[in-house]
DNA sequence: TTGTAAGCGTTATCAG
DNA sequence: CTGATAACGCTTACAA
């Protein structure tokens, strides 16, 4: 069992031609019986497996998906899971790439897979990304791209993403209805969608209620914990401080939870807070944080099925866009209106 | 631009034989500067690309490294964060699969990844794995294999792997040294190696510092959070109950301390704590979790180079086995001797 | 310096 | 029912 046995190892042993094994092998109709037991029987016993390489050289297509994501964090790895289900159910493989949120690694990453010669794409930008040139070349050359969860405007295809807007939403809405008026936010960078809807969301929530929108609440910072940390402290310094803080990541609102700690403020009597994505740690943390949950898992399955009808694409899904709804789980981070004082039943 | 150009469409423009493009295009000597200039600017202007499957069916090489790991959670996204790193420096596309902890999911997913032709195999078992056969088809193939993390033992291919052994004793020392008596271990599945050492560490420790070793006190159960948090209330029911207990997950921790708290038990005044692995969400909890840490982006790495080295491979690297160190991160819910009276600085 | 032809593993088309 | 032959895109002797 050497190196892989190939048809014509098998035809040169049963003294056929090479086009009758591989008739053989793929069941045709029109092969004497006898032969095909033959082949059938040797196959089975170089254990054979047909060169996948040869196979795609020839029909253009390797059954080869090529996801392109920032980083393998709490929700893209369920995304990626769920990619991962459907992808495999229909007998396609995975080729996970991480850009690690850089443009440059993104732009090297779609080359690699290109040459890897996948059938095409699901991805979802890095934070740096702005242009679009290196996803155009690919549909240049007819390869679908399906854009979830991070989408990017720009781009004609296909997208699946959260209603991040609602999201935003509800997260304001609630802390406006738990009575918090100076309502601020952790955004993330300017040139993520993700970040402008779900802040769009947050805006329109205080507009509806004719809360003045404060600019100097509105803080447009990096998407991790040290940033929002800092950014909290910044808010919290502040001679009119915030009474409540949205957030559009956990990850940030652990940040902000940090800071407000230190500076001894307790939530959610002195300070109401919301965080992003419901990452199981939001009820590990005391006090536990409400938080906005996305359906990651069923974004990953849904941006999948997108794009394996986009393969078998008959019919023109590029002004698809696919709209999963967010939903707030309340905790106690933000719910003053339980909690008159600052009753001992919140820590533990 | 919308095909692919060929080899064949610039020979075909410039009236000359693939092979002296061929030449062209990969600088060989012997060519007409001429030729080769109009070769270059004919295959800038069509934006051509060299067709990868062709090369590779050629060369019986793709240039890609599939990696199998058992799912995506914290600890391991960061060893493929490492091994991405060194295989994209190194010129590989990596195509990560999980196989969601089943047997049958991780052959699958070989068997799709052999389909591939990925050039070899960087996996980390699945906790029902306890049969090699379908990684000693790979290497029957002439496949490298490298393996990580969780490792099999019964499989002849070079590995890397932490000091399960040390990182279970750091802890049980640990424990013993703040005058914890009756230690308790949430060890994990049976057949899987990783848990089985550090149960080993756990083991080692106490008869070091003449503890007797109380069956009753290893409960070996499944990783997760819900079967530790079931296993944790079984042993708090005890009548003799533990005044300590070892976890080798800190999703395990985290069970556990859901059972502890239910149980109004203190930490780590009643009960002493410690995880494994070192996640952000041991300092997050309160109070917060003493835990293992293991270098898991750098184990990527060093796998991922163990990796190339085996396919550049001249030295027979079979029996290697490179092992990390783990290291103890102190933390609250193990310090007994800090802290005498259930002093409110535990819980902010 | 260039072209021809064979080969990588497979399938499809067309004769026989 | 079976066998040549060409083709997928590319490289590489070998010949010219």
């Amino acid at each position: 069992m050497e190196k892989q046995a190939t048809i014509k190892d098998i035809a040169r042993a049963l003294q056929v031609s090479t086009s009758t094994v591989s008739r053989a092998l793929r069941n045709a109709n029109d092969v004497n019986p006898e032969t095909r037991k033959a082949v059938l029987a040797l196959a089975e016993e170089l254990n054979y497996q047909p060169n996948q390489l040869a196979l795609s050289l020839l029909n253009k297509h390797t059954h080869t998906i090529g996801v392109i994501v920032p980083n393998l964090d709490y929700v893209v790895a369920a995304m990626v899971k769920g990619i991962d289900e459907v992808a495999l159910e229909a007998g396609y493989t995975v080729m996970v790439c991480q850009s690690n949120e850089s443009y440059g690694r993104e732009i090297l990453n779609t080359r690699r897979l290109m040459d890897s010669l996948v059938d095409g794409f699901i991805i979802s930008v890095s934070s740096e990304t702005n242009m679009v040139d290196h996803f155009k070349k690919i549909q240049s050359q007819k390869k679908p791209i399906v854009v979830f969860d991070r989408i990017i405007t720009e781009l004609n295809a296909p997208k699946v993403r959260l209603d991040n807007e609602l999201g935003g939403y509800l997260a304001a809405q609630h802390l406006i209805d738990q009575g918090y008026k100076r309502i601020a936010i952790l955004a993330g960078q300017k040139n993520l969608d993700i970040s402008n809807k779900r802040m769009d969301g947050y805006i329109r929530a205080l507009k509806e209620n004719n809360i003045k929108v404060d600019k100097d609440l509105i803080m447009q910072c990096d998407f991790n914990q040290d940033y929002a940390y800092v950014a909290t402290k910044e808010l919290l310094a502040m001679k009119k401080r915030p009474d409540a803080i949205c957030t559009i990541s956990d990850r940030m609102a652990i940040g902000a939870m940090l800071a407000i700690k230190e500076k001894k403020l307790r939530m959610p009597h002195d300070i109401g807070l919301v965080g992003f994505n419901n990452e199981p740690v939001t009820s590990l943390v005391t006090p536990m944080i409400s938080s906005v949950e996305q359906p990651a898992f069923e974004m990953g399955k849904v941006t999948a099925k997108l794009f394996i009808e986009m393969m078998h694409g008959n019919t023109d899904l590029s002004e698809t866009e696919i709209v999963l709804k967010p939903k707030l789980f309340v905790r106690e981070s933000s719910q003053r209106l339980l909690y008159k004082s600052p009753s001992s039943t919140l820590t533990v």
